[in-house]
DNA sequence: CGAATTCATCGACGCGCGTCGATAATGATG
DNA sequence: CATCATTATCGACGCGCGTCGATGAATTCG
């Protein structure tokens, strides 16, 4: 292994100078720092991390945990949480990893707390009352809860803000004079906070069940019109049903969006973009959301375990407007 | 932080005794020892793994890389795999980290060899010519590709032999009467080795085609007594389908095993037990596997770099002997 | 031109731990 | 009881790097 030493004898400099060069935390000469970074080059120096971390205090490195990435089958969206934590990460001179569970309780995070080489540590996936939220918590390790929070969660987190998701959606279509609306979920009662917003918007809800499979919403759009003559537009929370829908409305003799109006919660844009008409949505970035929760996460090591400030990051929704919406009645916009 | 001389000075020893306490590389008297151990849990003390690995030589972690893991919705053999590996290298006293793909090339590598934290990488959805091998190899990092080798590979892989997977269902086949077999698959040409073994058993070969799906499976179903009389078994290369077939086929008249044996291949347990009758099927034992080349790479990483040791194993399949195979003609076994 | 100031560079130390050689304590042997 | 082998424990060193105080060189100013 190539080590400072080596570049300091081969640049004729001493070794402090060496990382001097290299972190710019005191001025070297032009002249000086090209001769180091030369010989870093050619030797193909690469500066140890365990003795960078043992020296420096603060490990430079980020772990993720999920409890359920490898338990079931997970989502897309994963991919896009992990890929912008890594950059937000990366953006601040940090590294990252994902910690795999091999047991699924908290001795995980013991094991992972033993090592001592992770600075903080990003959860997702947590469900109340998390035991590796509390041993986080005790152990005094930065962490950041990135999705699902219990209401008033009292530790850092980021999240989406759902209730901003169905506000975007029913001030939409009241906008648009849709005063009758679907909402497609899996089971027969819709969600209190649902129905506090729509109520807040005057808007009259009508359960709309469904198995979340490309048949369970192609079977909807068959009874449609005569099961729900009144309805003119439908929030779905089922991805992969309202897909099924949309794709056999016009063989039904449904026109969307002219005989219903159609917003898509918590969908893929591939998924969305993959009809015909495409599917008008009110999405998160998730990407986004993660390189701001990596982001926060160095900052909180940075800031040092004394530091009592806390993250709360709520993530509103953006209505992507697609072809699905228009005013009651109306073809298009 | 507490460090080991908090210990020492708790225990009344000194750090080097606190040490081999720990350690056991010698021989500390029992009282001692319980003095020492005592102190640790009094004080909640974790050796620090950047000390370690620096005072050590040779760091105790694996690193685990996977190129589709998040590009694409991975398949849940994947979890048994991570789960194999963390298993089989934490029996080894070393630990192991996911390395999260941040730009899909060979460049993640070269981050993660930078911070020289990791002993050793094992590879996981390597393509041909995968660069990532080739800087891996050059860089002279311990390390193993686990699955999808290229023919003829000429670093250290653990893999499944996805030959004796068809040795085992055509003889299996062979053995019990049947001459003329199915093979379901995606398409109508059928795999070359697979008419390979099957000739080398005198068996006649016909390809059913279908779509992965429920319905795909039941829709053949419905058809196969008068499509195809004259085949008393069926070799399943489709998990989802051949579900469907199975669950629909006394509806339809047919009776399975007795008008038709069934082996599938490559499926998950959940997927063959959850149908009447269940499925047989050749399986690979994924987290053994992987256990196995967790195993290994902790060896190689410990053998040292000038090790010369190769690294070669095929896992071959088992024969799960369930309820959907049968003499030709007769009910159960 | 000498003193004061700035700038570039150096040497030394310590982070926490693994490990080697040395020492003290213990037991065995003649 | 003296000698030697064995065992338990200690002290010291070094891994590679970040950083602090100090030194010498270059520059400025009175």
């Amino acid at each position: 292994m190539t080590t400072r030493a080596d570049i300091a004898k081969l640049a004729g400099v001493s070794e402090s100078t060496v990382s001097y060069s290299l972190s710019g935390k005191r001025p070297i000469s032009e002249k000086t720092r090209n001769r180091v970074l030369a010989a870093v080059e050619q030797l193909g120096y690469k500066s140890n991390y365990a003795a960078a971390a043992l020296a420096g205090g603060l490990p430079r490195m980020v772990t993720m945990m999920t409890s359920n990435l490898f338990l079931a089958p997970p989502s897309r969206i994963d991919g896009a949480l992990v890929d912008g934590i890594v950059h937000g990460v990366r953006e601040r001179g940090f590294h990252s990893v994902i910690w795999p569970i091999a047991n699924g309780d908290d001795s995980d995070v013991k094991v992972l707390l033993q090592l001592n080489f992770s600075g903080g540590v990003i959860l997702m996936g947590v469900t109340d009352n998390d035991q590796r939220v509390h041993l986080l918590n005790r152990e005094k390790v930065p962490f950041i809860v990135l999705g699902r929070t219990d209401v008033g969660f009292k530790y850092n987190f980021v999240d989406r803000d759902f209730e901003s998701v169905y506000k975007i959606a029913f001030s939409k279509f009241k906008e648009l004079g849709h005063t009758q609306i679907g909402v497609l979920s899996g089971n027969d009662a819709i969600d209190p906070l649902i129905k506090k917003i729509a109520a807040a918007n005057k808007i009259k809800l009508v359960s709309l069940k469904s198995k979340n499979t490309i048949d369970g919403g192609s079977a909807l759009a068959k009874t449609f019109k005569q099961s729900y003559p009144g309805i003119t537009a439908i929030v779905s929370l089922l991805d992969i049903a309202i897909v099924g829908f949309v794709n056999s409305a016009k063989s039904c003799g449904l026109d969307v969006p002219r005989d219903v109006s159609i917003i898509g919660v918590n969908m893929l844009e591939e998924q969305a973009t993959s009809t015909s008409p495409q599917i008008s949505t009110v999405a998160f970035d998730a990407y986004e959301m993660a390189k701001s929760c990596g982001r926060n996460m160095v900052e909180a090591i940075e800031a040092g375990k004394n530091s009592k400030k806390k993250i709360s990051e709520l993530w509103i929704g953006d209505f992507m407007d697609r072809e699905t919406t228009s005013r009651v009645g109306e073809d298009s916009k």
